[in-house]
RNA sequence: GGGCGAAUGGCGGAACUGGUAGACGCGUUGGACUCAAAAUCCAAUAGUAGCAAUACUGUGAGAGUUCGAUUCUCUCUUUGCCCA
């Protein structure tokens, strides 16, 4: 028997797709579009499986809706700048560009050997200068609409590397590269208004049925609105310092109010900073990394200041005003009000410098006398010691009811507030996007002209100087721009701008003029379906929607007002891991199988400790390379596997052995094709058959086209393992040979989305590859002539009849009574009750 | 500490709006082919009892609603993710 060539068949396929430029899209008025985009990968030097199961989910994707007849773009393109390139490019003394290059032609031809349906003519690269020349020119615009600015803001700084971390590489409050004691520092950065949009954010969040409502909850909390109250205390002691504005989600405790506490940046800093103690207090605090974790889990300090707040419900209370190292400046007003009977952090406080502790809520179980022990209570209840707030329900009465009393009283503010802050966007880092600005001798910022676009970046840098390199670049930093001396904004775009707005670039990659042309984003745009890991849910994903808006804001040609109108984040892709005597992670190419125990690969006496599956990751080692199982198995069986085993947006256990059996299961189908193709062309066309093919097809046509709409993957392709099980059968038996050719063309279609190289081979091979379409189910033929019916006797299933359909209770019960299990259960038994369900069961309700 | 999910055979997982639990795959066992092995094919495979027909138990635990619950409600346990 002829084995299937999985390498010429794919080899031939992907030359012919590409030749014939199926996969090209073009605006087409007269046909439903539909934009399907998968998150772009960032060219790190090969691709993993997690590409593989996100590219492989999305081109199914593209392929079932291309059958159907819309008008599909499906685009590829790379996030390709960032710091990995320039850390590499360091350590083997190479150019970025030529190191991201070099990557995206090999990550380029991988994705290709996987058979995508991607049109490559809408290849695009964030790192080209035809791609940030366009990012440039937004930053402008948005600086011209007033939503870009500048600002000092504090930042994690490793003193050693000379240079600005992001949160999440600062570990254990060391840089993840230097292990240098991180440092806050402020320094001038770029800033991106998102902040302005929180509301227009949270309320779009609304209009996206189709995203997970996971995703949509993360991006609520991270918008984190909140309803409090501004409150302004007033103030005594030797400062010229007469009131401190706090705002705070709880003012229905201001009764427990014990101490007033200070972000060290607060303006009333500035009275103590020649003394020498709180320096030596605000350089201690500097080494508390500047995120809400750092600050939750560190050591609460203070600084006992000279001034007494007033309590502005009780003015005979005066308590003390700390600097604290968990306020932020950029949280409020950068001042607190300490209550630590209800919360965590001031009881912390309190204890440390012996501070009142006053109970003000209690909760519904305990009495009036309730007292707060060990630690704060921050639940719900009723307010107690509270004077004329006493009785309020917490948190439903009491915060509305005091804010309304501080307003009376002219004492307070209803004031909404938002966690989300303005994305500062400046990185002191030499591969990324040039901000176009510049600064002329006295520090004044001007916009580089729209004529001097693109800045583009000076090749040949030194990247072992110290700090950003583009700022020793003296060639390229100071320029002349009408006649004057400016120098050039050196930090570059965080590259999560790069990828905020990189889908409305798809729509048109080669304009040359703009980012994008109006009539090409208003026909593909939004985003039908977005396809990406869930790491994604929060920032990227919030920068897009909000660079959209941005877009948007002032600009009436701009349409949509969300960029992706359904969300899938899929899973990840995980494998054991393996670690052997010393601890050592082993990779599972370095170990092997010996009577039932793992063993390190020439070492017999090596035992290999089996870990938990883990996603897969290059520092544990348990990372499997796609190219080689492409290679050994094939790209369709790779498919095939990697959607069989986990629904997609659940993580999925990598098995060598699963892998085989797809691969196997191919050979099988090959095999069961040769056997299907004799009998279309041997038999006889006019030989009557049974209809269970055609009902069988229809049945799949419908099963698939269901599971494809709901993304339940998994089970399409345990749809392909039925229709091969009843294939098999149904093939000995006689059946017309139109019909054959019919239901089996139909069935190819039906698997051609996850094995399209295959589906098509078999298809060419029958000669019935032209003018394939989406199948649709004949209703008449789903239905089944004969039901099984369930016989249920008080609850239980006792019998299954197969009668007719659409049988009246009567003519069941018939069947029942004639039926041997009358006999057996039935017999001198009176039936109280009948449930009858129709074409489903009946159940009879006896005494037993 | 808060928010959101999840829990089904040895394993991954199916089950439409409450209506035959375990589709499909892996693994395991037995058989065929073979001198033998691999590959391939066939069969069995939730548990307990039984030669068997069959019966009982069974979807993390406990309750509840219902003629009927993997599915709905409540409490608890374990666990994952996000935020802290």
């Amino acid at each position: 028997m002829e084995r299937y060539n999985f390498k010429t068949v794919e080899e031939k396929w992907q030359k012919k797709w590409l030749k014939s430029g199926v996969f090209k899209s073009e605006i087409d008025y007269n046909k439903e579009k539909f934009y399907c985009l998968e998150m772009f990968p960032y060219p790190s030097g090969k691709i993993h499986m997690g590409h593989v199961r996100n590219y492989t989910i999305g081109d199914v994707l593209s392929r079932y809706k291309s059958l159907q007849g819309f008008n599909v773009m499906h685009p590829m393109g790379w996030d390709a700048f960032g710091m990995p390139a320039e850390n590499a490019a360091r350590e083997n003394n190479l150019d970025p560009k030529d190191w991201t290059n070099q990557n995206i032609s090999t990550m380029k031809e991988q994705l290709k050997k996987l058979g995508l349906s991607i049109d490559w003519d809408r290849e695009i690269s964030t790192c080209s200068e035809d791609y940030y020349k366009h990012q440039q020119l937004f930053f402008l615009e948005l600086y011209d609409k007033g939503l870009v600015y500048r600002k000092e803001n504090y930042v994690n700084w490793d003193p050693v590397d000379q240079t600005v971390l992001a949160n999440e590489q600062v570990i254990d409050g060391k840089g993840w590269r230097s292990g240098a004691v991180v440092e806050r520092k402020k320094l001038n950065q770029w800033f991106l208004n998102i902040s302005k949009f929180s509301q227009e954010l949270l309320d779009g969040l609304d209009e996206l049925k189709q995203w997970p409502n996971k995703v949509k909850i993360m991006q609520k909390n991270w918008i984190g609105k909140s309803f409090g109250c501004e409150i302004t205390f007033k103030t005594e002691g030797d400062l010229p310092v007469n009131e401190i504005k706090c705002f705070t989600t709880r003012p229905d405790t201001l009764f427990g109010f014990s101490f007033l506490a200070l972000s060290v940046d607060h303006e009333i800093s500035k009275y103590y900073l020649k003394d020498k103690n709180f320096q030596k207090f605000k350089s201690e605090c500097s080494k508390t990394g500047t995120t809400e974790e750092a600050i939750a889990i560190g050591e609460k300090i203070g600084f006992k200041t000279k001034l007494k707040a007033i309590n502005p419900l009780n003015p005979d209370q005066k308590v003390p005003v700390f600097f604290a190292n968990f306020v932020l400046m950029d949280y409020g007003f950068g001042a607190v009000f300490g209550c630590p009977a209800h919360d965590q952090r001031d009881f912390d406080f309190a204890k440390k410098y012996d501070l009142d502790i006053k109970t003000v809520v209690k909760p519904d179980n305990e009495d009036d006398n309730f007292e707060v022990q060990n630690e704060a209570y921050s639940g719900p209840g009723i307010l107690i010691n509270s004077e004329f707030l006493n009785k309020f329900k917490v948190p439903e009465e009491s915060i509305i009811k005091t804010i309304d009393i501080l307003e009376d009283r002219k004492i307070g503010k209803k004031q909404i507030n938002f966690r989300l802050k303005d994305w500062g966007v400046s990185r002191q880092r030499y591969w990324g996007c040039p901000i176009p600005m510049a600064y002329d001798e006295d520090g004044n910022v001007i916009k580089i002209p729209k004529s001097e676009l693109p800045v583009k970046l000076p090749e040949n840098v030194n990247l072992n100087s110290k700090g950003n390199p583009l700022d020793s670049e003296k060639y390229w930093k100071n320029i002349v721009i009408d006649g004057k001396n400016y120098t050039r904004e050196t930090d570059t775009l965080d590259t999560f701008v790069c990828s905020s707005w990189y889908y409305l670039r798809f729509c048109s990659p080669k304009n040359t003029d703009y980012g994008y042309k109006q009539e090409e984003i208003n026909y593909w745009m939004p985003v039908d379906q977005y396809i990406g890991g869930v790491e994604h849910a929060i920032l990227h994903l919030l920068y897009s929607r909000f660079f959209t808006k941005a877009l948007a804001y002032k600009n009436d040609n701009f349409k949509f007002k969300e960029p992706f109108k359904g969300l899938f984040t899929q899973g990840m892709v995980c494998h054991e891991t393996y670690k052997d005597q010393n601890n050592y992670w082993l990779s599972p190419d370095e170990i092997e199988l010996v009577d039932g125990q793992y063993y390190k690969k020439g070492e017999p006496k090596n035992k290999v400790k089996v870990g938990p599956s883990e996603s897969m990751s290059k520092s544990k080692k348990n990372v499997i390379d796609p190219e080689n199982i492409i290679s050994n198995y094939g790209a369709d069986a790779v498919r095939l596997f990697i959607l069989s085993d986990s629904p997609p947006e659940k993580d999925v256990q990598w098995s060598e052995q699963g892998m085989i059996a797809s691969y196997k299961f191919l050979q099988k189908l090959w095999t069961l094709h040769k056997k299907i193709k004799n009998k279309i062309l041997d038999i006889d066309k006019n030989v009557e058959d049974n209809k269970s093919l055609q009902k069988f097809t229809n049945q799949m046509i419908s099963k698939i086209t269901n599971n494809l709409d709901g993304f339940n993957y998994n089970v399409i392709i345990a749809n392909i393992y039925e229709s091969y099980n009843f294939l098999s059968k149904e093939i000995d038996k006689k059946n017309n040979s139109e019909t054959i050719k019919d239901c089996y063309k139909k069935i190819l279609t039906l698997f051609s989305p996850a094995i399209p190289h295959f589906a098509s081979e078999c298809m060419e091979d029958l000669g019935l590859i032209d003018d394939v379409a989406w199948p649709k189910a004949n209703t008449n033929l789903l239905e089944e002539e004969k039901i099984d019916y369930v016989i249920q006797i008080n609850g239980r299933k006792r019998a299954i009849l197969n009668e007719s359909r659409d049988m009246d209770q009567d003519s069941l019960m018939k069947k029942i009574k004639s039926n041997k299990l009358s006999e057996k259960y039935l017999k001198d038994k009176s039936i109280n009750k009948i449930i009858f369900v129709k074409n489903r069961l009946i159940n009879l309700l006896i005494n037993e």
